[in-house]
DNA sequence: ATAAAAAATGAATAACCATTCATTCGGTTG
DNA sequence: CAACCGAATGAATGGTTATTCATTTTTTAT
C-alpha cells in the first residue's frame, strides 16, 4: 500500500489539534475499510495519514482510544446530519422525513469505508461496552426524533391504526439492512434503489404522502 | 475466563473428526462474541474447548481457516433452516412464509453469540474476498427462493400491485436491520416483537393473509 | 534573531500471538 | 498384551505490532 495524504496541504504543523485528529481518524476508517477491524495496525494508520508512527500516541494516547473516536467520528457525523434536518423549522413534517431518508442513502453515509466501519464495529459491540454505550445513545437519540416525526404526520394526516413508535423501529431496522445490502452488495444494489425500497415501505404506511410509483426497484 | 467445555463428554480421542471440528467451531463463535473478533486469539478457543494449542493447526491448518469454516458454520445452518421449509411439500406458500420468518427470528437464530459473528463477519466482507463470497452465496440463494413464495402468493392472493423482488428485498433488509436491534439492544427488543415487526410489514403487502393485529409492538 | 515551546519522528523495546513439532497419550489390532 | 498409529499436547520459536521516548524539526514569543 502506499501512502496517500488525504491532502497534501495536511502536513504544517501549525495545523489544529482537531485537524491532525481528523486526519488520523479518516485514515482509521479508509484501514478499517481496506484491511478490516482486526487486520488494521497502527503502522498502516499513520503510513495512510502520510505521518509517523508515534503520532498515534501523541494525539490519541492509545490505539483503542483511537478506534473508539473512530467511532464516535462517525456517530456524530450521522447524528447531526439527522438533528439539523429535525430542527429546521422551514420543513414541513412531511419534507423532514424525506430530507431523512434522502440523508440516510446519499453518498456521504453509505460510503462503503464508512458502511464497513459501522459493521466491524457493531460486531464487536457485544464484547465491548464502550462501543455498546455509544452506538446505544446515537440509536436513541434518532429513534426519539423519529418517531415525533412519525407522530406528527399521523395527525396531519390523519391516519388512524398507525403506530409510529412501531414505523420508526421498522424504517430504522430497514434502512440498517439496506446499508448491509450496500456494502456486500450481493446483487449490486444501488443507494438510489435502496432510498427507493424504504420510500417503498413508509409508503405503505403514509399512502397519501408518499405515493408508491416512485419505490420501483428499477429505475422508471 | 475459565476453561469451559461445551461438553464434559466431548473429551475422547475416538470422537469423529467432523465432532471436534464442530465443537472447536462454536468454541470459536463464543470467544467472538465474548472477545470480539480482532480479540479472539487461538489460545482463547483451544481453553474455551478445553483442548490443547495444536488441535487447531491439526484440524483446521491455520486460524484463517477456522474463521472461514465458523463463517460457513452459520451460513449453512442459516440457508439449511431456510431450504427445508421452502421444500417442505406439506406447508402451504402461506404457511412457507410464516415458517420463514418464524425461523428467522427463532432463538437458534437470534442467539446474541452468533448474531455477534454475523456482524463480525460483514464488517471484514469489504477487505476479505472470501469472506464476501460465501455471504453472497447464501444470500443469493435465499433471495431465489424467497422472491419465489412471494410471487407465488401473489399469484394465489391475486394482489395485482405487489413487486416480488421488491418485497424480498425489502423483507430480507428489514430482517437484518432487526437482528441488529436483537444484538445491540438499545431499547430491549426481544425476538417476538422482532418478529411481530417483520410480519407487520409483511400485513402490508399481503393483507388478506397477514393480518395487521398480530403485528403490535407490545403484546396484546 | 534567539530562545523557548510544541509537534513530530522513528528506532528501540517489550508484549503478544500464530505456528511448529518432538513428545505423550489412548485406542485398536493381531 | 505388545506393537502400532493416529490424535492431542504444549513448550519453544519467530514474526508481528503497540507503545515509548530521546532526538529532531517547526512554530511562536520575546
Amino acid at each position: 500500500m502506499e501512502a496517500v495524504k488525504t491532502k497534501s496541504s495536511d502536513t504544517p504543523r501549525s495545523m489544529p489539534k482537531q485537524a491532525r485528529r481528523k486526519q488520523l481518524i479518516e485514515a482509521t476508517i479508509k484501514c478499517i475499510a481496506e484491511k478490516g477491524l482486526s487486520g488494521t495496525t497502527m503502522a498502516d494508520v499513520t503510513q495512510q495519514a502520510g505521518l509517523s508512527m508515534g503520532i498515534v500516541n501523541l494525539h490519541f494516547e492509545t490505539k483503542e482510544k483511537l478506534l473508539i473516536e473512530t467511532l464516535r467520528f462517525i456517530s456524530t457525523e450521522y447524528t447531526s446530519g439527522l438533528t439539523k434536518i429535525f430542527n429546521n423549522e422551514k420543513l414541513s413534517t412531511e419534507e423532514k422525513i424525506t430530507s431523512h431518508v434522502s440523508f440516510d442513502f446519499s453518498r456521504k453515509i453509505t460510503d462503503r469505508n464508512k458502511l464497513a466501519v459501522w459493521f466491524a464495529f457493531w460486531g464487536e459491540t457485544k464484547s465491548r461496552p464502550t462501543y455498546l454505550s455509544i452506538c446505544a445513545d446515537y440509536i436513541n437519540e434518532i429513534a426519539t426524533n423519529l418517531t415525533k416525526l412519525f407522530a406528527e404526520l399521523k395527525n396531519e394526516g390523519n391516519y388512524t391504526s398507525i403506530d409510529p413508535e412501531l414505523v420508526c423501529v421498522c424504517y430504522t431496522a430497514l434502512s440498517d439492512g439496506l446499508w448491509l445490502d450496500l456494502l456486500v452488495t450481493p446483487r449490486g444494489l444501488k443507494p438510489d434503489q435502496a432510498q427507493r425500497v424504504a420510500m417503498h415501505y413508509l409508503g405503505t404506511q403514509f399512502y397519501n404522502h408518499f405515493s408508491a410509483e416512485k419505490s420501483s426497484l428499477r429505475r422508471n
